[in-house]
DNA sequence: GCATGTCAAGTTGTG
DNA sequence: CACAACTTGACATGC
């Protein structure tokens, strides 16, 4: 089992920069290339002391957080990699993230904010959410990520037309896209159930996360959903991505979904145990979070 | 300096 | 019907 870090560490002295498209506009076009270029630079050099300190703590994968290069996409305040006054050594940058992701053996993978709907019957909707998605297929490609993974997004009332909808785009999509995009089950309305049919028909592989299927289960027993979802990354002939954390509440009483500072050994599930899988930890501690887990891991099998 | 309100975007569910 | 949750800062502003 190999355990990922999502976008942040806490101990750790490493941050990343951002800003807005309101602040961006006061300035003019010259001064918004160079501020975003210093941003994106140091976000850049700060991956790379991410990926360095992952490496050091025995991290096997590594989430991007979708800012990386803040409102890249954005209407009026947009920009591209080329326009920026750093962007070679921002380039040179990204080829080192890559190289040592590689050497290291450290997987890289993104996660677009909800703001990316596929299946929304809105055509602006849609439009935005596929720049978006190109957005960071095109960091992905850069920096050797192989994951971009996504919701299915609204219902609109009608589950079975929203995710026609989702897969008549997603077989639409670019190459560089598809070939990363990966679909996960949410805590409110797509389950493993609803997605298999889709990732089975696309061949896109499922992201199965286990707290979100707790909290919005289908039928399928954990040991199924982790079969299935697996049967479509090796289809692929890819690890299988899972998602792990614990409720903030506990199971018992109140709402699950929030979740916890650090991952409660008895919702690892008993068949992920030993078995060749990335897991992304969800935990408000980061990267003590993952280390503790690693450790509990550790101690168990001995 | 430090506290506080704000920030592009979508959708659902709750009060 | 309005607003918080999702997830979470970091930035900009104002004291």
């Amino acid at each position: 089992m190999r355990l990922g870090l999502c976008c942040l560490f806490i101990n750790e002295p490493v941050s990343f920069r951002t800003t807005t498209a309101k602040a961006l506009s006061a300035l003019d076009r010259d001064d918004q290339l160079h501020k975003l270029s210093c941003i994106c630079h140091d976000n850049a050099r700060n991956l790379c002391l991410a990926l360095e300190a992952a490496q050091r703590l025995g991290i096997g994968a590594f989430r991007i957080m979708s800012p990386l290069f803040p409102r890249m996409t954005h209407p009026d305040v947009g920009y591209s990699l080329g326009d920026l006054p750093d962007g070679d050594a921002i380039i040179h940058l990204f080829g080192a993230i890559r190289s040592f992701a590689v050497q290291h053996d450290i997987r890289l993978s993104f996660h677009p904010d909800q703001f990316v709907v596929l299946s929304s019957p809105h055509s602006t909707v849609v439009a935005n959410s596929i720049q978006e998605l190109e957005y960071q297929s095109q960091l992905a490609e850069a920096v050797g990520a192989d994951v971009i993974n996504i919701h299915g997004g609204g219902v609109y009332g009608d589950k079975s037309a929203a995710l026609q909808r989702l897969s008549r785009v997603v077989s639409a999509l670019p190459e560089s896209v598809r070939s990363r995009l990966t679909l996960e089950n949410d805590d409110t309305s797509y389950t493993v159930r609803d997605l298999l049919p889709v990732c089975q028909q696309l061949s896109i592989p499922l992201v199965y996360d286990v707290h979100h299927h707790r909290c919005n289960p289908d039928g399928l027993s954990v040991e199924e959903a982790t079969r299935l979802a697996g049967e479509t990354w090796r289809r692929v002939g890819r690890e299988q991505y899972c998602h792990l954390s614990s409720p903030k509440a506990g199971w018992g009483s109140g709402n699950p979904k929030p979740h916890a500072d650090y991952i409660d050994l008895a919702d690892v599930p008993e068949c992920w145990r030993g078995r060749e899988m990335t897991v992304d930890v969800e935990a408000k501690a980061k990267e003590r979070a993952v280390v503790r887990l690693m450790e509990y891991l550790g101690r168990e099998r001995t």
